[in-house]
Formats: C-alpha cells, sequence, structure tokens
DNA sequence: TCCGTTCACTAGACCGGTTTATCATTGCCG
DNA sequence: CGGCAATGATAAACCGGTCTAGTGAACGGA
C-alpha cells in the first residue's frame, strides 16, 4: 500500500480528515475517546507526517540552518567546528530537529543561501557563526524575520538573539597569569582580523598590556592555518625583541607554533612560554603539553542549541546568554621568566 | 507584499498558472516568447520555489542526509568526520544540495530517522558510515526504495552503492614496510570490532602476519578514543613480549600512544615504531611526526558526494567507486629494528 | 418549554506548486 | 478545401496536510 495520508486514517476511523488533524496535534475539537481511536488507527498504518504538506500550511520546519562561509578544506582541520556541531546537533536532535547545512564561498552567498531557505520554509530558525565587523548577516536575518542565533558575541546585534564567552576576560586573565610569571614581552598570533572575535581578543591584550605596562605586546594576524601560525611563530622568534610568550588564538596554530620553537632550539617553557586560547586533545597530547584558555566547545554548542530553541518557541524576546569564561588550565608549556 | 507565489506571476504576466509553471522548469508548452517574458516577470518580483509545495507534488528534496550514530561528544575530536563532511558538503554545494544532519545514539534509532525522513520527503538520498558487520540499515534503506550510498566498503551491500577504500592493501604495504625494516613483533590497535573498516584490516593483518612468518602480530580493540589508545599501549608496552612497531587505526590513537611510550621511557623511534592509519595535521606536528598512511579525505567526501549525484540521476545502476588506497607517507616514527 | 451555549465533528477551502485533460490555432498535406 | 497533427495555452485536479465556518445534538438555565 502507498503511504498512508490522514485521508486512510480518516476512512479507517470512520471521521473526517479535520478530526484526524486534531486528534494527531493534541488540539481540542474531538472528544478523547474519538481521539484514542485515530491514534490507535494512526499507530496502526504506520502513519507519518509529511513535512513538506505541513510546511504548505505554514507549519514549522524542525530543521534549524547552519550556513558556514569558510574554505570547506580548512574546516575539518579545526576541532573547534566539529565540537560545535556536535554539541549543536546532540541537543537539537532531543527536539527531532535536523540540521540543514551548507558550505558557501563568502558572506554574500551566505545570505543568498539564508534567502532561498527562509523563502522555501526550509528552516525555522538560524544559527550564524563567525560574526565580522559590521556583518551584513544581522540585516539581513532581521529583514527575513527569520528566528537566529548569533554563535560568538558579544555586539550589538539588533534583536537578534546571541550566545557568547567573554573573550575579553579570557585574553586579559591569560595576559595577568603570565606578567604574574615574569612575562614582559608577550605576543599574540592570531585569527582574521575581520573577525569579531579576533578583533575582541587583541584588544584586550592591548588593554591590559597598557595596565600592567607591558610594552612589548602586540597581534599577529593570520587565517587560522597551522602553515601561518608557524610562519608568525617563526617571525616573531627570529626578530630582535623576541617574546618570551606567545598567545595563539587556536590550538592547532599552537601546536604548529611549539613545533616551530623545537625546530629553532627554543626551549618551551624555559625560553619561551606558550598558551593556546582553546583546549582540546591537540593540546594535551603535545610534549610539552600546553597550558590552554578551556572552554567546553561542546556544552557551547549545547547551549547555543537551546537559546535557539528558546527563541523558535517566543521569537519576539531577545535572549543574550553568556556562557562561562574560558578558564586557563595549566600545563607544562608555561613557566616563570628565568632572570 | 507577501511572498510572490507563481499565481501573482501568472497574474503579472497575463497568462495561467500552468503556463508559468513550464517555463520556470524549462519544459515545452509554451513559446519562447511567452517564457521569456515569464521568466522576466518572476525575476521582477523576486519570486523563489516554495519547496514545501514542490516536495507536495512529488518532487526532490535538494538534500542529502546523513544520520551518524555515534556519541556526539566524541565526534568533535575525530578530525575524519569533520573533513569527510567538509568534502561531502562541497561538492553537494555545488549543486545546491544541502545536508540534512542528525546524530542519533544507536543504528535502530538511526533507521527511525531513515524512515521519517523518506516519509516526509526530506531528502532525495541518504549517506550511510560506520558500516557494522551484517548492518540493518542496508536492508532498511533497501525497503525504503531510497537512493542511498554506502561509506566505506567493499561487502556485500545488495543494491547500495558504495565508495570505498583498500583498507586491506594498505594495510598489507604498512606490515610490508615495517617486515622490510626488520619488525616482527607488531601489534595493532585497533577500533570498534563490529566496524567492518576494523575487521577489515585485523583480518589483513593477520594474514600478512601468516605470509610474512610475523608470529607475534595481534589486533587489540578500542572505541577510537584516545584514553583507549593510550590504555591499549600501556599494555602493549608493559607486556612480556613488547612489540617493536604499533600500527593505529587513528591519528588521535597514535598521538596518545606516543604520548605514552615517551612517558614509559620508551624512545620513538629507535625502540618503538609508531603507524598511524589516518593522517591530518595531527601526525604531522607531533614530535616525532608520526609515519602515516595518507589518504586524501576531503577528496574521499567529494567522491562520495558524488556518487550520491550519480545515484540520484540514476536509482536504477549501483556504483561501486573504489578510491585511491591510502599511501604510506614515512616520517621520523618508524626506523630500522636496532638489532 | 424554549432559547442560548457548548461540544464534537464535518465539509470544504486553502497553501503553492505540478500535471493532466482539454481546447483553440495554425500549418501541412493530399 | 477538408482533415489531421502539432503547437501553445488554459482550467482544473491533485499532493497531504491545516484551519475555518458551519451543523446537529446535548445540555443548562430561566
Amino acid at each position: 500500500m502507498q503511504r498512508p495520508t490522514i485521508a486512510d486514517i480518516a476512512r479507517r476511523a470512520g471521521v473526517s480528515k479535520g478530526a484526524v488533524s486534531f486528534a494527531l496535534n493534541g488540539r481540542p475539537g474531538v472528544s478523547e475517546a474519538t481521539r484514542a481511536r485515530i491514534l490507535r488507527v494512526a499507530e496502526e498504518i504506520n502513519w507519518r507526517p509529511h513535512s513538506a504538506a505541513r510546511a504548505l500550511g505554514g507549519a514549522r520546519a524542525d530543521a534549524v540552518g547552519l550556513v558556514i562561509a569558510r574554505p570547506a578544506r580548512t574546516l575539518g582541520v579545526e576541532p573547534f567546528f566539529a565540537r560545535l556541531l556536535s554539541g549543536l546537533q546532540a541537543e537539537f536532535s532531543s527536539q527531532s530537529i535536523a540540521l540543514h547545512l551548507m558550505i558557501v564561498e563568502d558572506t554574500q552567498a551566505e545570505i543568498e543561501v539564508y534567502r532561498s531557505w527562509v523563502s522555501e520554509r526550509r528552516v525555522d530558525g538560524l544559527v550564524l557563526i563567525d560574526l565580522k565587523v559590521r556583518d551584513p548577516r544581522i540585516a539581513a536575518v532581521e529583514e527575513l524575520k527569520i528566528p537566529a542565533v548569533v554563535v560568538g558575541g558579544p555586539g550589538r546585534h539588533g534583536r537578534v538573539s546571541s550566545v557568547w564567552a567573554d573573550d575579553r576576560a579570557a585574553m586579559l586573565s591569560a595576559v595577568e597569569y603570565l606578567a604574574v610569571l615574569g612575562h614582559t614581552r608577550i605576543a599574540h598570533v592570531s585569527g582574521l582580523p575581520e573577525f569579531q572575535h579576533t578583533q575582541r581578543r587583541s584588544r584586550a591584550l592591548r588593554d591590559a598590556a597598557t595596565r600592567l605596562t607591558l610594552p612589548r605586546a602586540r597581534s599577529l594576524h593570520t587565517d587560522f592555518s597551522d602553515a601561518q601560525g608557524a610562519a608568525a611563530t617563526r617571525k616573531l622568534l627570529a626578530g630582535a625583541d623576541r617574546p618570551t610568550a606567545i598567545i595563539y588564538d587556536s590550538d592547532l596554530m599552537a601546536v604548529a607554533g611549539l613545533g616551530v620553537a623545537l625546530e629553532m632550539g627554543v626551549t618551551v617553557p624555559h625560553e619561551l612560554s606558550i598558551i593556546s586560547f582553546d583546549d582540546s586533545v591537540l593540546a594535551q597530547l603535545t610534549h610539552p603539553s600546553l597550558t590552554a584558555l578551556s572552554r567546553d566547545t561542546y556544552r557551547f554548542g549545547v547551549q547555543a542549541a537551546q537559546t535557539m530553541m528558546a527563541v523558535l518557541a517566543n521569537p519576539a524576546k531577545t535572549k543574550n546568554h553568556k556562557t562561562e569564561t574560558p578558564r586557563l588550565i595549566t600545563r607544562e608549556s608555561t613557566s616563570p621568566t628565568r632572570n
């Protein structure tokens, strides 16, 4: 037999399509006895809703969209994404919400995808990541009037909700820790300057440097790749004013940097302290293991998903959820300066 | 104005809905002049198809489903998934096909998700990963009559297409390489025994051992975690009959194993050679860097997506695409035995 | 007893496309 | 010039749900 429809249920239960619809959706309009009978029949013939038919009437798609605008090849390398995705998906799964995923070239293409998904009613909401300075996506999702959650923040995202960690406080704690250990020449190997989080971190470093009178603090931008992380490290260590501590914006770059240091005969942590701004097995498995600003990225994803679901439940309310600030986990890659 | 529909186009162009449908889908039934006019109007009012409405008529969903049945937390750790996903998605994106993703607890739940996605017409096809011995999903997708591609293989997957790499040949090449270096006590730290690829690799090791008369070859099963990889290594190195070479089924476990060796004072590669069955930055960034069986997992994903699209285009034809065999990249973690 | 209200349910429109049956023109051929 | 096929277009059914207006019966209060 063909896929059963509510018409089949209606026929077998001896009621109308409307009654079946009411019964299946738990809304008033049918007696309990009839509802039970209808549900039994539905179960019997193994009926399942046809999401397309529902969507046509304006119902939910039970899916949330995520578009990533980064070169696809680099995604597999960064542990951050995969963990965030796991957390997001795990939480969404509990409500049987699927993740609609797409990778595109740039922000413009990303907005195009948003438009088509929204107009095709494929998703109920959107998760925005990698927010840039003056990101056009904010205006786009507001115009599309679709529930959205920005992962990363804080910032002025209009009426768009967000989930964020206090990068600034985290960076300050790292710098203070290094200062206490006696470091004055601190460098920061950061990500792409157009990202908001990169800017926040660099600014936090500058501010801390001013307050603690560390004149030699500076940020070097990279594209987050291990290659550029290594290159930046090489440049720093070969320079005249060699830093005694480097903070990396990702553990991948930190590990690459560690490799460069070893290769150049700079011992870690005695001659150079290293802190990674992101923690994963990567940071724990190296020798020496890396002191890192650790946060539970999986949990971060879970919280982003929860915020998304809250927004879906009540689109009018903007939620700004601050998650735990990354905590410094001291391992073997940091030590006091020698003098 | 509300979302424009083909009725709006029809009105403005002075034709019927049907004519608009024909024109927009490039099928015969309208003159070229009318078609052009309709397309212009559609462009003008910025019309976009409503996927739900299309799906209702039995059209394509322009999405492919992927369900992963592994603990969500572990996914972020394994580079393999993220890279496979990137490759898949990158290729699908070129045809504007989205990936519908969901993480579930077990194979049974996975089949449930398949059923609902198929009956709801959410996806046009399914990608199956982590195939187990006598995997019930094969029968499920055949019963659902939905195009599917098994990633990993080869094996008897009925009429389901597959994309696979020759794990067996790869394992043989690794063992032969070690044998040439003089190793006779070779261990294999593998994954979960219920996975087909785990079995294939273990069997290949046994066969090679028999052929090359290496009596002490053996496989230890783990759950792919770094913790169990480390534990297995500890057990091997502490045992009486310590192996001189270990092959790990993933680079994560290999790195963990390397850590254990260093910790136990076993020098690599002089006292112990290490080969990872999976290559990523992880393997390249350690010291010593790891000799690994390398394949382009991103490309593997791309090929899986291409196979999927071929199957979508012609569901009747089963395709079994063998991809390049992982090649051994020798790095610093392997050397001849000392005697 | 009569009217108003509530309850349970039905019929049918509707969502936005696709597809089929039908029809009017036009062109071609014998 | 008549008959037939091909072409271009239309109207309406259809997909599988949701939702609104409406109906009939039971019930309660004055």
